[in-house]
DNA sequence: CTGAAAGCGCTAACAC
DNA sequence: GTGTTAGCGCTTTCAG
């Protein structure tokens, strides 16, 4: 208790001084890592309480090699330029491993910047890199450094990197499309991010194929995830008119699928009478919509719980695994999607 | 690229060894710190760009005494051990505190847990806590060792702590009172949390004074944030049953205002019809419940943006401000709370 | 069971 | 403009 801020840290020779013991002493009594006297350790741990003694973890990862900190890079662009609602996706993600963390009692760094030279550079033992991009350079760096690194979905140029926690998209994806065609559409336009990660290409695969299979003609087209919500509209508005428009959408970004039920509304088509409509994460937006909004749940609580064990199991020096950690997305058919007999 | 994992880091002897000069050198020419020729700064850049040279941080810390990293310390129990639904809160605070710190360029590490000694500590340069106990431990311990701090929300002990920013309860608590009063509720119950922080006993003392004023006598009573939602319904039904029954409740743990309305709805009283309700946080459940709940938003993005204004004005020697900032909560009033006439 | 001393990689005085 | 060197605080040999 007391002290002013400011003032200079205690060491561990202030410690050694005022036990009267040498500097290792005090190191090893403390750390319990060779024997040392029942009295001369009680002697060392009462001079450090006393002084409120706190070892320097700078000076001990220095020696050791170790920091005991993992660190966290988010990769999407938008995680941190997002709008406050935008930052939904984020937050549970970002919530949900820092939790996992803490349960574990291990300290997560946000890793601020890794390529720009003026930022400090950060002592973690391992990094947790979240939606990487397709030969995502951040990744890459690491890699090179040679720091052990755990993705939460693939980088999806390296999809068989086995340090990975993985969505299986494919029967998902599919059956949320299985889902729309029984429902009766036949024209499903797809909106893809822009961002090239796992999260817009496989989908985005599944979805050709799965047109393909069925014979449909494939529709796509671009959606950044870095929209402003005003934006939308005058970008959705085209694919809705004309004798072409298609009877479902399917659009990556789920906080954008309120406001192209919105354009549709104006122009007088209804979600889903006669117009289906689906997002591919799900959120806040897309449960309280009207109507709510079938989606895809990325099922982020669990991403972090099976992310921070694999990369605690890697930094223990675990055998690394055959194939990446696979979890199954969750679809969330909801009554945009669901035709009104 | 390339690179296996393990292998040894480069230091600034190989970078000065291949450049074919001093290590001081390549800590000048890579840091600017002092003039070096143009051709020697480019020959060391070449050479550490060649070996993939990052600098330790641990030895760079060591040596300057700062770290560039923030840490932040969240005080509430169960922000990490409740359910992933009573996370929102948390989850919203942690993902703003780390969105503003991504933005500012500087690390934030999630410190794991202060008093364990079994847990590595963390270089910090100063710390965030948030939501600190009536006479915080950790606070308290933090500052003892002089490191500079800043809180969210006030150690209710030492409310004048200037490095801090508040929330300015009383009038938002006296306007939400006077709508339920407004409304016809001659008779409201306060159902607080338990943990000792300022977001239980302000508004508890606001709520005391006004009943004072008001010449109503006070119903208070506790209910755990920990609890889980099955607990709820049977410590909340004494309450509501019997001829004393409170007409409004004002509950602060927001996850828990819809399981009352339950409750009530399972002794016949409907919300708000003969019983209001309000919450004193902000959530999906409030939001989503049927019908809406009314309640109190903490307003935490903008709560973090001055945490971590304050914290790198601090570190940035700033002169010690005169009092805490003051933030207003938002009311954000719902259909809980408005009797149909 | 304890002490002395080397050295982790870096920055900043201090020479030249 | 560049090199040499001390030393940040700790852990860990190596001696005793």
């Amino acid at each position: 208790m007391g002290g002013e801020a400011g003032k200079r840290p205690v060491t561990i020779r202030e410690v050694a001084e005022r036990a009267g013991v040498s500097i290792s002493t005090v190191s090893h009594a403390l750390s319990g890592r060779r024997p040392i006297s029942a009295a001369t350790t009680a002697r060392v741990r009462e001079a450090a309480a006393e002084l409120g003694y706190d070892p320097n973890p700078n000076a001990r990862s220095l020696r050791t090699g170790r920091s005991g900190l993992v660190g966290l890079i988010l990769r999407p662009r938008y995680a941190v330029a997002g709008t406050p609602d935008r930052a939904e996706t984020f937050n549970r993600l970002v919530g949900s491993i820092a939790t996992e963390m803490l349960r574990r009692k291990t300290g997560l760094i946000h890793v601020p910047d890794l390529h720009d030279p003026a930022v400090a550079s950060v002592p973690m033992d391992g990094c947790i890199v979240a939606h990487p991009y397709g030969g995502d350079t951040a990744l890459a760096e690491l890699v090179g450094r040679g720091l052990p690194v755990v993705t939460v979905e693939e980088d999806p140029e390296q999809p068989d990197l086995p340090w990975a926690v993985r969505l299986d998209y494919p029967p998902v994806v599919e059956a949320l499309l299985d889902h729309l065609h029984d429902q009766g559409a036949r024209d499903v336009l797809l909106l893809s991010g822009t961002e090239d990660n796992a999260w817009n290409r496989r989908p985005r695969e599944t979805y050709l194929a799965w047109c393909e299979r069925r014979a449909l003609p494939p529709r796509t087209a671009l959606l950044s995830e870095g929209l402003t919500p005003g934006d939308v509209p005058e970008l959705v508005q085209p694919l809705l008119s004309g004798p072409d428009r298609p009877d479902a959408i399917v659009v990556a970004t789920s906080d954008f699928a309120p406001l192209i039920a919105e354009s549709a509304a104006a122009q007088g088509l209804r979600v889903p009478d006669d117009l289906l409509l689906a997002a591919l994460t799900d959120s806040e937006h897309a449960r309280t919509s009207i109507p709510p909004i079938t989606a895809m749940d990325l099922t982020h609580e669990a991403l972090a719980e099976r992310a921070v064990e694999l990369m605690l199991a890697r930094l223990s020096g675990a055998e690394t695994p055959d194939r990446p950690v696979f979890l199954t997305p969750e679809l969330r058919l909801r009554e945009s999607t669901q035709r009104r007999k």
